[in-house]
DNA sequence: TCAGTTTAATTAAACGATTAACCTGACATA
DNA sequence: TATGTCAGGTTAATCGTTTAATTAAACTGA
């Protein structure tokens, strides 16, 4: 590889002048500037990020750690990062924590487990001397003690932070089911069931939330009866279905497309359809709800918009502003034909 | 930050002996080893591995050039690659192409293209300094100028490699389709159509290929009438559907999840059922799939697999090892119930 | 006893770029 | 003439770590 000392050499200039030739500072001769620039093409030179890095102590890098690139939400987040990234001259590094591939789907609510395993990976981020971090959690949750001692800014997405220097950005879980089950009494159901994930996890709680305030709303009496606390799984969806239609209900609020999945399956093996015999609402707009048939209406999460926040605020913070602590996004209803009036 | 220079200066010794205890050499007496840990504990010094990488002329980071993270078949590949690596102490640095969601769909077969594309990106790892390069396309083709003057151990996948120096490890196309279409005429399937992507790209060329094997291999008459090129979307199978069914075929092999979705959604509307009326296969396996009612006899691609299998044919080539040119990772079928038996 | 080996260190030169500080000559200004 | 300013450079230190070469003392064995 061929380096500024080289250029220099051929030019009969010093370094100093071909980098800031490189680096397009002014008191340079246009002579000069061209002979460098001249020699910088027919060798093909490139600049060594690692030895500007080590004098300029800034890579321009960003480290994301993703808990699990196969969940379903990281992709798009990681998405979002790189695009804001790329349009600012960053670089990015990814680690894949593998949460649960590795660990077969444990959900990481152990504080101390989350501890082990993010501080060496923080750590390793400081060691490589990125920038910034950019942390993507699995699912909704609190992080208590993100480690904060290595002094990189950092911003958490999907996971609300309980530190003050560490802000982060999160969906709003509430809101977005309050409108969806507004969605469905607008339609004339009064009786509206939830297949939930598990009772103590956040997103359902506060889905639940969203759930009783639309009700609330409408004047209609919250009954518990109604929420099965399952899983987030199909198969979960599948198994309470007769449950859940034995009550009675003319409308099912599935807290993740799969649960709908579950329900759908239920109603096909038995001779009905969603948005005829039943009305369905999902959430997470995964593209499995694309393919239901009917479709299913369900709430979109803005994942690659989380992302793009979750960066903007990151690079905020470099420049040294002072930021929000907490921003939710929007989530937004996507209307299929999962959902019927009822007369 | 603490440096070595701290340390040593805190314990009276060198750095050199600071260096030499942190990389586990021998020639240190027990007694500073000890007192120098300490230090090290205590003052919770972090390794520059920016400092380490310029020294050492190796970085320990694979980097990882991705056509599109947003093409559903990236990131299984990406968690393959970042497996290996982890296990054998690389670390890892993406670059997202955003080829798909950059120019919206654009099939990028055009080699003029393709290469002012790459080319930079190459050169941008090369300025990072990484030891191996990934390099992930999003569909399959032919790559005929990979970048190879910045000598950089590079592998590909997905795409076929033009050059000796750079292999590539793609998926077996043409006996994955031989397999599916074998088990539908083990079903007694004679007339079978094909929904099949572009003509003039190498999945569907090769798809084809296996299709005619299947049929010549069971001595049926190959008719190129029953294949319908159209595209990879559900939109072109839904389009596509009355035409093929007006051929009166019994079983139509799709050549992606999303074209079997279109049908099943004809089939949906005009009161009929895969697996029941006639048999439907579609090809990746992907989630969408195990939605679908019944559920979509498939062709597993195993992604992960492939991304395995790359990162430890890089890493051969990286310990100076003869390696293979081209490996084909088999595809595995996935056998729900889309497919029925004729009487 | 002494040459030879081993142990436990040190010294100093890299790695490749950046940058603060300095230098030199030309020209302008009062 | 003295002083200041500016263009167009150069010098040399520096970033944090590694490592080849060297040293000095201690030990070994015949």
């Amino acid at each position: 590889m061929v380096t500024i000392k080289e250029i220099a050499k051929e030019c009969g200039v010093s370094t100093a002048t071909v980098s800031n030739i490189l680096n397009g500072k002014k008191n340079v001769s246009d002579e000069t500037r061209a002979k460098v620039m001249a020699v910088v093409e027919r060798t093909g030179y490139t600049l060594n990020y690692v030895a500007r890095g080590l004098r300029r102590q800034k890579t321009q890098t960003i480290g994301i750690i993703a808990e699990d690139i196969g969940q379903f939400t990281t992709p798009e987040m990681i998405e979002g990062v790189m695009e804001v990234c790329e349009d600012n001259g960053y670089k990015t590094i990814v680690q894949n924590l593998r949460f649960y591939s590795r660990w077969n789907d444990i959900w990481f609510d152990n504080e101390e487990m989350c501890n082990t395993m993010i501080y060496p990976v923080v750590q390793e981020m400081a060691a490589i001397q990125v920038d910034g971090i950019i942390y993507i959690a699995g699912h909704a949750r609190k992080i208590s003690k993100y480690p904060t001692q290595f002094n990189i800014p950092s911003v958490l997405t999907y996971a609300y932070s309980q530190d003050e220097s560490v802000p982060s950005v999160v969906i709003d879980d509430e809101d977005a089911a309050r409108v969806m089950v507004k969605y469905l009494i607008d339609h004339g159901h009064r009786k509206i069931g939830v297949l939930a994930g598990e009772q103590d996890n956040l997103h359902a709680k506060l889905r639940v939330r969203g759930y009783q305030k639309a009700l609330y709303d409408a004047g209609i009496l919250y009954n518990p009866d109604l929420i099965i606390y399952a899983g987030w799984g199909k198969e979960f969806g599948y198994r309470e279905s007769a449950k859940m239609l034995e009550k009675g209900v003319t409308a099912v609020f599935c807290m993740s497309d799969q649960i709908a999945g579950g329900l759908y399956q239920y109603l096909f093996e038995h001779g009905m359809q969603a948005g005829k015999d039943i009305s369905v609402v999902g959430f997470d707009n995964q593209v499995i709800s694309d393919y239901f048939l009917p479709g299913l209406t369900t709430t979109k999460i803005d994942l690659v918009g989380i992302g793009r926040t979750a960066m903007n605020l990151l690079l905020d913070k470099l420049d040294g502003k002072e930021t929000e602590k907490l921003i939710k996004v929007p989530c937004k209803p996507i209307k299929r034909q999962s959902v019927c009036k009822i007369k």
